[in-house]
DNA sequence: AATAACTGTGTCCACCGGACACTATTTTGC
DNA sequence: GCAAAATAGTGTCCGGTGGACACAGTTATT
């Protein structure tokens, strides 16, 4: 498919994510448009998992011939970006949270959770080096806009951001699975193989076998997203209370 | 391919990476092994990115047909799970770091950065629900037990590995591209095209704007693994000590 | 020696992304 | 009104993918 992704030329992404969408004015007027078929693939990821969207089954679903979509779109690379930022949607308002960065920040980390949720097969759509969309550079501004008034720089925000970003992504990608099972279920499964395989070779893990024992005693599953943003936003409080004294 | 991944059968990837590894008593000799075939398939991908990984490619270069591969590996998917373990390899031995739980997971997250490094296919690879590999156990064996002796209980201990082993995660893959080109070129690329696109829309993205312009201007970049590294053992220390007392 | 188990090969299949030629449709310039 | 130009959707073809299956060759057991 793509010997190098690296030499991949962006051109394409690029127009179709940020260019003018404007009609041709001669020929005949398109039945389908690009927001249909990304709809229609988003539509397809969210229920079968990302395999399943192919541009035979896309166009499936449209009523239409697989080659039909090409007039639309360059390829599936780009209509898998499209589709990415089509699925991430409107970045959230964070003006009406009140008291200050870290209100704002844990706001901001529960929106994307949501839409993680909505559509697990972003989470590993989102690899490698990309183009960023209009809506992915949407919620990066409204984070970054809400480490405002921080005695941060920039480069300090970015990288705060992308800590916080890359913290529910994570704890998406253990929790959620492809297609469309609930979170329940997968992580009922995954958490009985563990435990199953830990039975088999504990021995092996003692440390490990110990502290799933204890947090099963304790109850204290699933705590994994709240934990570790209080940590990274604990850690985010210091630096700022360093910043402004 | 798959049509459900949740539903998929994990008894083929448990044995491949679990089960033990024994020749049957007739029989000509096997000119192969699924060691041999992990590393082929390994290199393939290190050298030409995930994508190049194929049945056909694999056995080619091992100088068979691809369907003699089907002797050793019940399907692809379970070589990637071989793979994936295969390429993690043994954990660090943090016993010799000194100084405490901060040290060892410190030193544990740039062992895991160079491995994330060494093999940049693996951070497209170990999305979703999967099955742990002896190794991938390994690891979190020794992360855990580096949190050995603080007041945290299982569930935290767990909670925190995965917090750092995350954030590691997520700077490798903004840093790494998957094919074969260097992440200097990669990032490079990634900004300038990012730069590109704000000079054209940074209207719509002002705080964003002025972050990455104040970023540059600090010469503050790739900052981001060692930021929040400290971010959140920071945080894990303000919890800690808050456990201690 | 016969048999059973196993290894590697060749053939076949459905499906994938995509190139290309073709017809049908619509707008423009005359 | 009419021809030319540009576009939209279709049908056909191609190389590559993962994998099922039958088959011949090899080896240890009986």
């Amino acid at each position: 498919m793509d010997k190098n992704e690296a030499f991949e030329d962006q051109t394409g992404v690029i127009t179709l994510l940020w260019g003018p969408r404007e009609r041709p004015s001669r020929g005949p007027k398109p039945a389908l448009s690009v927001e249909r078929i990304a709809h229609a693939a988003i539509e397809i990821a969210d229920a079968e998992g990302p395999a399943a969207v192919s541009m035979q089954r896309i166009a499936g679903d449209l009523g239409f011939t697989k080659m039909s979509l090409y007039r639309y779109v360059p390829g599936k690379a780009e209509l898998i970006a499209l589709m990415i930022d089509t699925a991430i949607g409107e970045p959230p308002d964070l003006d009406g949270v009140p008291d200050g960065w870290r209100a704002k920040l844990q706001s901001w980390a529960w929106h994307i959770w949501e839409v993680y949720q909505r559509h697990p097969w972003l989470l590993g759509a989102i690899v490698g080096n990309r183009v960023f969309g209009p809506n992915e550079l949407g919620w990066m501004e409204s984070a970054v806009a809400a480490l405002d008034g921080t005695g941060l720089d920039g480069g300090e925000r970015l990288d705060a951001v992308l800590v916080v970003n890359g913290h529910i992504r994570n704890i998406a990608q253990q929790t959620v699975t492809t297609a469309g099972t609930t979170m329940q279920h997968a992580e009922q499964a995954t958490a009985s193989t563990l435990t199953r395989l830990l039975r088999q070779h504990g021995d092996r893990y003692p440390a490990l076998t110990a502290a799933i024992a204890s947090a099963a005693a304790n109850s204290s599953q699933d705590q994994g997203l709240e934990f570790g943003l209080r940590r990274i936003l604990d850690g985010l409080a210091m630096l700022i209370t360093d910043r402004s004294t």
